[in-house]
DNA sequence: CGTGGCCTTGATAAAGTTCAAGAGCCGTGG
DNA sequence: CCACGGCTCTTGAACTTTATCAAGGCCACG
C-alpha cells in the first residue's frame, strides 16, 4: 500500500520494525485540504496530529489586531500539531494551507499505543520535537537581540546554505509571509531590501529572485557585526 | 538511597517501573555548582542533561553587544540541557545557576538506552519537551505580537496565577533578570512599572514585593485590547 | 566608610510601525 | 480582448516604542 511508503521515507518514521508501519497505517486517516484552509486554530480540542504528503502548511500566531507570526512553514513529510498530543490538550497555534494539501491524520490515543510498543518511534518523536525547540531557541534569540536586517540576512543565507551554498536564490513564498517569518511588517522588509541592494549586499529581479554579491556583510549583518547605513 | 526519593518526586519520572529507579540511580552522576557558574555555554559539546536539585539555572542566549534574553528559569525537580540529548549535537543555550546548585547529571547514552526499555519514561520526556515547546511557543507570540508593556502585565498575572491568584506578588528574582525574561532592559522595564503604578492597576515597595490593584485592566493589557498613556 | 551592584530618571537617538497613496500584476467576466 | 477588482509590493511622512547614554540614589558588603 502506497502510504507505507510514503511514511518509510520521512524521519519521524526511520528505522522501525516492519510491524509498526502497518500498525501505523492502520490507525492513519487520510484529509484533504483546499488552499487558504484553517486545519487547525490555535486552543481547539486536539485529538491527534498530521504529517504533510503535498502542499505546504503555516504554523502561526496571530494578535487581535491582526499581526501574525509564522511559527513554522511545513511541507511533505513533516509532522505537525504534535505538541498537543503530549500535552494533551489545546494546539498552541494555528494551522492553515498555504496550497491545496494532503495529510496524514494520526489519531492522538492511537498513536500513544503505538509509541508504548515501539521505542524507536519515541526517540524519533523525541528527535523532531528536539530540533523544533532548537528552531524556536534560535527564533526567539533573533527576534530578541537581533535587528530586522539581521534576521534578514540570516534568512537569506540559510536559504543559500540550503541551495548549496548557491548565489542565486529562489523565494518560493511571498514577501508578505517573508516578513511574517520575520517578525515585522511588509513595509520595513521592503524598505531593507531597497537598502540592502543599494548598498550591492544583494540583487534582485523585485520578484522572489535574489542574487548574494557580498555574503561577507551579509553574514557580519546576520552576527551583528555591523549595520546598514 | 536518597536519590531514589528524589527521583520518584519529580514529574520526569512518574509512573516508572520499580526497575527502572534502580536502573537510573546506577547512572546518575551528582554535580555541584557554586553560585553564578556557566553550567554549560551554548555551542559546548553535550553528553548527557541535567535535573536541579537545589538552587536555580537560568538558560539563555546572549548577544554580542551583551544583551541577554532569558529563556527559562529552572529550580528543583526541573531538568534542563536534554535537547541536546535528542539531537546529538551542541547545547542551544547556555545555563548558569543563580545560587548554589546540587544537580543530577544524567549521561546521554545511558539515558538512551533507559529510554529504549521504558515507555512511560519517554511518554514523560515527550511532555517535558512538549510544554517547552508550548512556552516558547507563547514566548515568541509575546515577543513578536506585544509590545513590552503587555508582557510585563502577562507576567505579573502568571505570578499571580501560580499563587492561587493572590494579589500580592513577591518576585523572586532581580528587576534585571526581569527585563532580560521579557525582552527588553532594566531601564524599560523601571519606567513602565512607575507608569503602572501612576495609573493604579499595581502597587509596590520599590523592591520586589507587588500588588495588583486593577487586575482587569492588567488583562486587557496582556491581551492589547489597552495601553498605558 | 567606601565600592560596586542594582535601580531609577532624564534627554536623546534609533528602529520599527502606521497611515496613506500609488504602481504593477493576475485572473475573471463581460 | 479588454476592463475591472483584488492582491502584493513599494515609498513617503508622521508617529510610537524602545534603546542608548549619562547621572545620581540607595543599599549591602567588605
Amino acid at each position: 500500500m502506497d502510504i507505507i511508503n510514503f511514511i518509510t521515507t520521512i524521519p519521524l518514521f526511520q528505522n522501525l520494525e516492519e510491524k509498526n508501519y502497518q500498525d501505523l497505517s492502520g490507525i492513519i486517516r487520510t484529509r484533504k485540504f483546499k488552499k487558504g484552509e484553517i486545519i487547525f486554530s490555535e486552543y481547539d480540542e486536539a485529538d491527534g496530529f498530521y504529517v504533510a504528503v503535498s502542499g505546504r502548511v503555516k504554523i502561526f500566531k496571530s494578535s487581535p489586531e491582526g499581526k501574525e507570526q509564522i511559527l513554522h512553514i511545513f511541507g511533505p513529510g513533516d509532522p505537525f500539531g504534535e505538541i498537543a498530543v503530549f500535552t494533551g490538550k489545546n494546539f498552541p497555534a494555528s494551522a492553515q494551507t498555504l496550497e491545496a494539501c494532503d495529510t496524514l491524520f494520526f489519531p492522538k490515543n492511537d498513536f500513544i499505543g503505538l509509541i508504548k510498543k515501539d521505542p524507536a518511534l519515541s526517540l524519533n518523536m523525541l528527535s523532531v520535537l528536539s530540533m523544533r525547540l532548537k528552531r524556536f531557541s534560535s527564533l526567539i534569540e533573533d527576534l530578541s537581540l537581533k535587528e530586522v536586517p539581521g534576521r534578514l540576512a540570516a534568512y537569506l543565507l540559510y536559504l543559500s546554505d540550503r541551495n548549496d551554498s548557491c548565489d542565486e536564490l529562489i523565494l518560493d513564498i511571498s514577501k508578505t509571509q517573508l516578513a511574517s517569518i520575520l517578525g515585522t511588517i511588509p513595509e520595513t522588509l521592503s524598505r531593507i531590501l531597497t537598502k540592502m541592494t543599494r548598498e550591492n549586499l544583494i540583487e534582485s529581479d523585485g520578484k522572489r529572485k535574489f542574487l548574494i554579491k557580498d555574503r561577507e556583510s551579509l553574514i557580519d549583518l546576520a552576527e551583528g557585526e555591523i549595520k546598514l547605513s
